[in-house]
DNA sequence: TGACATTAGTTGCGAGTGTAACTATTTCTT
DNA sequence: AAGAAATAGTTACACTCGCAACTAATGTCA
């Protein structure tokens, strides 16, 4: 099925040349992102019943107290209408209030209510032990590489992103 | 600790973690692999007009040949569902075809048709050059190190997974 | 000032997804 | 052998998402 010839394997990146799924990262990427998801997912919905994208909301605002719904987007990587819903919807649970900005009238000032920083304080430990569970199995030296390893793939990526684009 | 309030919920001490998102390996994840799909979804999509899950049914058929849509989804961690509807899209297009299996009626033998394999074997070297340029930017030893955090992750979300469904 | 461009945020729409229910077939149990 | 359980695969449904178009407000510039 594959071509086994000699020149071919130069231009191949991956150690025997072959394309296999589970030795793809963006493959390999794709589905660790979706198990951890789904993992975390449970304390977010089953046990304070919130959505992924509301919880980026709560943890944003936690951190940084009062902010417009663009530099949520901004600091959590989110599409503006992913933020814009699930705004809303903490909302219309009373768990985050707005304010208008009367210096700016398109844009609000969203915080935390009391019983969104309830749902905070009480999800943060948490989701920190999660992460801690997760990250436990790694030798000292891998958990330290991780994090870099992080950053620097997804800046090659935009990176990689905005060349396709040119000459696509 | 000596001037901590019992509300100073800024000051927590760097070993027991303050939440911060852009350090939060979940996150971290998931933004690596929405923007690593992004990116590689500009050769599936825009040059072979193909979808992710239609990407993956024909990796996985251009490297075993023959299998059945479960053993695809197997393989390939998709669910029934995305396989059918990835496999009757292809099948629509021609790239795909299937064949009764007189011994066991309920499934089908599935195979790219000629067409599939030409789409496979074009693919195939990009997707390679793809990761390639990709883990380029990773020292020698956070490449290695790379593959088995990846694998130890997942493995051990899948545990914790469990355990949550368990106990909550 | 007045026309045009830009920006913050919302919403309609089409595409994609997982759950649950369903069909058709095979296997198990007695 | 007959009914029950299991399995491969499909489909209806509800939900999520991003794009594009939209509203409302602000900024730009002649």
């Amino acid at each position: 099925m594959s071509t086994e010839r000699h020149d071919d394997k130069r231009r191949r990146s991956a150690a025997n040349g072959t394309l296999e799924l589970e030795r793809f990262l963006p493959y390999q990427l794709n589905v660790l992102a979706e198990q951890v998801s789904r993992s975390l997912s449970k304390i977010y919905g089953e046990r304070y019943g919130i959505s992924i994208p509301e919880w980026r909301v709560i943890a944003t605002l936690g951190q940084y107290g009062r902010m417009t719904a663009k530099e949520i987007g901004l600091h959590s990587r989110m599409h503006k209408t992913k933020v814009s819903r699930a705004v809303a919807s903490l909302q219309a649970d009373g768990r985050l209030e707005r304010k208008a900005n009367s210096d700016d009238k398109r844009e609000a000032l969203l915080r935390l209510t009391r019983q969104g920083r309830l749902i905070y304080d009480a999800l943060a430990p948490d989701a920190l032990a999660f992460a801690g569970e997760l990250t436990s199995v790694l030798s000292q030296a891998d958990s330290e590489a991780l994090g870099r390893i992080i950053d620097q793939l997804r800046e090659r990526s935009e990176d990689l992103a905005l060349g396709l684009d040119r000459s696509g």
